[in-house]
DNA sequence: AGTTTACAAGTCCTAGGGTCTTGTCAAACG
DNA sequence: CGTTTGACAAGACCCTAGGACTTGTAAACT
């Protein structure tokens, strides 16, 4: 509980650009919403504007008004799992305030069980990594930018701590917990919880050096 | 040097069944060789048997009678990459008996630099973490098997030093360097030896535990 | 506010025909 | 022998044209 310094700097400023969920009307949540839902069923490809306008009982010309473009819709589901995806690796280390090791295990472990059941999610960490996917197009605006944000977010809760290894030390466990992850979401071995044990403790003995 | 025990089970160990490159007639080699020449500048789909007899200076029904059908001479041109690979890695554990981290550190450099200017290994690295490639279907015999023999190599060569750690964290420490590495590969930052640098790092700080 | 109808532009799907390629012969060649 | 040549059926691939569907926009309607 001594170690934390700064309060943090937010999640909304990961993403200076591009006003997040927040600030839509009422349909608009609910059609990106829909349309992740029908993603997950069907496919992207599947949907089209006016089934999404039928299934949410809104007319096909809503969804142009709220909306825009097809793409743009695409863009804001994505934009949606994203930042669901940042704020529970964010939840996961305020959750462990002081306990950096089991914080990494939490988010870790969250992270690999989310992306193992929620196919939005898993195209947008494997897209993000260097996998293909049918949602690929729609990652336009941020495809390495996750990871960065990603990067930036972990690294602020770092930087709270007195860490015995320099800065650029940091930078390389941070790359690599993230990697780790990563490659676990596109190509994974044992359980979410196990792979997550293993991790954190890989990020503990780079931790316990010299201290 | 007082570490190494055992001598080292061999590559060819690795890869049981499908005779390796050695054993073909005069022609089937070459062959190979040139099929990898022209995948590597037109790409796979683009090889005729026509062209490729025509660029060895044969005759077509020669490729047939020395590889077979196309499909097999795709699996023989990723063996060989394979191959390669895995001798690479093994002649950078020998070239540092006594000395892991250099070890670690010289063949992850190896694999990327490698990986960087050779589509195929590649490609081969690629699929066999979870990106698609044109040449995937030529990798139907040996996907994750890839990975797993390097599993095996890496920890034959670990085996033979005394460690700290218990042996299945020394698998986690395995399974790690590899997935960093096809990390790396599939998604590069920085230059093969400032990586293959940071992964020697973290793996040496995970070796000098409890020493 | 939101819905309906209408419409141009563009994408996707299907079917067809033609060319190229694969894979396999048997016969001829050195 | 090992290699080449010529021939061939089967199938993959490429291009085309047509129709159906979808996107995106606009205006009139409630």
């Amino acid at each position: 509980m001594s170690t934390e310094v700064t309060p943090r700097a937010g999640l909304s400023a990961l993403f200076p650009g591009s006003a997040p969920a927040s600030g839509g009307s009422a349909w608009r949540e609910r059609l990106i919403i829909e349309a992740a839902e029908l993603t997950r069923s069907g496919g992207w490809q599947a949907i089209t504007m006016a089934k999404l306008a039928d299934r949410v009982g809104v007319s096909r010309q809503t969804v142009y008004n709220e909306i825009g473009t097809k793409q743009a819709l695409g863009e804001a589901m994505m934009m949606r799992e994203v930042e669901g995806f940042l704020r529970s690796v964010d939840a996961s280390f305020h959750a462990h305030p002081g306990d950096l090791v089991a914080a990494i295990r939490e988010a870790a472990a969250g992270v690999l069980r989310d992306a193992s059941t929620n196919p939005l999610l898993h195209a947008v960490l494997s897209a993000s990594h260097g996998a293909e996917s049918a949602l690929l197009p729609l990652l336009t605006t941020q495809a390495e930018p996750i990871i960065d944000a990603a990067q930036v977010l972990i690294r602020g809760h770092l930087d709270t701590y007195e860490l015995p290894i320099s800065p650029k030390r940091i930078g390389a466990l941070v790359d690599m917990v993230i990697r780790l992850v990563l490659s676990h979401v596109t190509t994974p071995t044992g359980t979410p919880e196990k792979t997550a044990e293993d991790i954190a403790w890989i990020a503990e003995q780079v931790l316990r050096t010299q201290r």
